[in-house]
DNA sequence: CGGCTTTGACCTGCGC
DNA sequence: GCGCAGGTCAAAGCCG
């Protein structure tokens, strides 16, 4: 069962590779080695097999791999090593059940014993100078062995295998100091990695603590206002922005008169345009909706629609090479504008949902002005009804990502500890270059690009075969920094079709989401009462059991290795 | 006839 | 204050 780069698992057995005393042990349990079918770099036996007691053989063997005796795990990626070979070969073809009898060192035997897990040890038991203690490993010479005889009757060739074997010492050593540093590395990610799931999971608390603030304020707006029930959804829009949502709440009673000032309304049209929308801003002016414009002034509510508002102005934005005039999301969309946008000559369409009345999602929609045929979708809002299966993808993506930007984590110029970075790498663990942040004014945006087509396609009907993920930040733009290294993912993302990809995308924000514990208004308010610590351990176990996962985890502890062996700061501005 | 699209006008925020 | 650009509205027209 070997465990690929890919299939990384920081069990405890691999865990305790990275023990701090860096003690080697070789374990020949076959289900405890790892493989890495990259870089296929198979460590050789000690000892041909030939069952002639030739330790010449057995030195030379491992002289000619003793560079490879390291820890597997290695600075580029795991490091592939048959450890069958080697435990084996450690063991000697001398005998696998009793310890094995290896010349290491022509003045020195050691000796490989086996552990009672099964693996094997090589024990130290005279203390030989040349070797580095500081490196932990545990050797440890034996007495006599028949190896001792023969190579003392070897004469000449004994002070060469004696200079074969010092030079072999001293590659040994540095390998251990190596292997030494490789640890001590892997233990400052494992710590970083811990770090960041550590906040993670204090940024998942704190954001289901908001969202039961929210869900028991919402809960308290609609039992106060039963009865307008049908007029709160259509003054979602005009409450949406901050500022009118400060007016409602500070001028209850002057908004007509305030809105004839804002009017001016010197021509006809303005007249008639002005009593029109007086009209439908009177109209409402019922009892019970200034019962609700009295609640609107609670303090938790005026939060919540300013959180609402922030939220809507949060935008996701998704770049995919399409012919079609409109993305199919599988949600219904009604056009309500067009413009013609400064600096592209294609219009920009402007579309609302109608699934559900007085559902705030809009998206707009616009053709690249360098490339036409890339689609630039851009969502706005979260929907307030349940979703069809088709939509749930999409719908998933632009709540998580809006979620996912609006958390704060724009602050953070840790690269590696931005969720929103770890979102674009999770998002699609296939290609970690693929979603660009922008905190830029005026809105917020994810941008979701689905247009970085690796190898051109065939048949050139399907250009969105795979994608580049960028995490942008606000102040650089580095979107191009991590494509290459995600060349060989991207493959992953091949031969979908181009309406899978949103679905693609937005499952795996959905994942991602549901890893960050957001939850969205489409769902039923028993998810709100979901429990935590179940909702965390059935995301953490789901998402390590999901090879994208895993991929992703991959590639996030490559890249920060790459960087820190390239100097560090590749990551920094992600 | 209802729903949708088109399209010109209007609103609003922002920069100068 | 003015102009610009993005966003929205709503009447008119189109379509099934």
């Amino acid at each position: 069962m070997d465990r690929g780069w890919s299939g990384l698992t920081l069990d405890s057995s691999s865990l305790d590779l990275l023990n701090p005393n860096n003690r080697i042990i070789a374990h020949n349990n076959n289900h405890r080695r790892f493989s890495n079918p990259l870089t296929t770099t198979t460590m050789s036996r000690i000892g041909d097999g030939d069952e002639d007691g030739d330790h010449n053989d057995q030195k030379t063997k491992i002289s000619t791999n003793g560079s490879e005796f390291r820890f597997p795990v290695s600075l580029s990626g795991i490091r592939d090593r048959e450890d069958d070979d080697f435990s084996s070969g450690a063991a000697g073809d001398n005998d696998r059940e009793v310890p094995g009898e290896v010349d290491f060192f022509s003045d020195k035997k050691s000796r490989v014993c086996r552990e009672d897990d099964g693996g094997f040890r090589v024990k130290k038991e005279e203390q030989d100078d040349r070797t580095d203690v500081n490196t932990g490993l545990n050797l440890r010479t034996t007495g006599n062995t028949k190896s001792d005889e023969s190579m003392i009757d070897d004469g000449e060739s004994s002070e060469m295998e004696d200079k074969r074997a010092k030079i072999e010492l001293v590659k040994l050593q540095d390998e251990l100091k190596r292997m030494t540093m490789d640890n001590q590395k892997l233990r400052e990610l494992l710590t970083q990695v811990s770090n960041s799931y550590t906040s993670l999971q204090m940024h998942l608390v704190s954001l289901m603590q908001q969202q039961q603030e929210q869900q028991q304020s919402n809960n308290k707006v609609i039992e106060a206002a039963e009865k307008p029930e049908e007029t709160i959804v259509p003054r979602q829009f005009i409450d949406l922005g901050p500022m009118r949502a400060a007016g409602d709440a500070g001028e209850v009673s002057n908004s007509s008169s305030d809105e004839k000032t804002r009017s001016g309304g010197s021509s006809p049209a303005n007249e008639v345009r002005d009593r029109k929308r007086l009209a439908r801003e009177e109209t409402p002016e019922t009892e019970s909706n200034k019962v609700q414009k009295v609640n609107i002034t609670n303090q938790s509510t005026f939060d919540q629609s300013a959180a609402e508002a922030t939220m809507r102005k949060a935008r996701v934005s998704v770049r995919a090479r399409s012919e079609a005039p409109m993305i199919s999301d599988g949600c219904q969309w009604r056009k309500y504008g067009q413009k013609m946008a400064k600096g592209n000559p294609c219009p920009r369409a402007y579309y609302r949902c109608t699934m559900a009345t007085g559902c705030p999602v809009r998206k707009q929609v616009q053709r690249c002005a360098e490339d036409r045929s890339i689609l630039i979708t851009t969502y706005e809002g979260n929907h307030n009804h349940p979703l069809p299966p088709a939509a749930v993808a999409m719908a998933s993506t632009t709540t998580a990502a809006a979620n996912m930007l609006l958390s704060g984590s724009m602050s953070s110029h840790d690269g590696m500890m931005n969720p929103t970075n770890l979102l674009a790498r999770a998002v699609l663990p296939c290609s970690t270059s693929m979603a660009t942040i922008s905190a830029s004014a005026p809105f917020p945006t994810v941008t979701l690009d689905l247009t970085h087509s690796s190898p051109p396609p065939t048949n050139g009907s399907n250009p969105s075969t795979s994608a580049a993920a960028t995490i942008d930040n606000n102040t650089q733009n580095n979107s191009l920094m991590q494509r290459p290294q995600q060349q060989q993912q991207q493959q992953q993302m091949g031969n979908l079709p181009p309406g899978m990809l949103p679905h693609v995308i937005g499952q795996a924000l959905y994942n991602q989401s549901k890893f960050s514990g957001l939850q969205f208004s489409g769902g039923s308010p028993s998810t709100a009462a979901y429990s935590q610590s179940h909702a965390v351990a059935d995301t953490i176990t789901a998402l390590t059991a999901d090879p994208n996962f895993t991929a992703a985890l991959a590639a996030v502890i490559s890249s920060m290795i790459n960087g820190s062996n390239h100097g560090e700061g590749n990551n920094k501005n992600q």
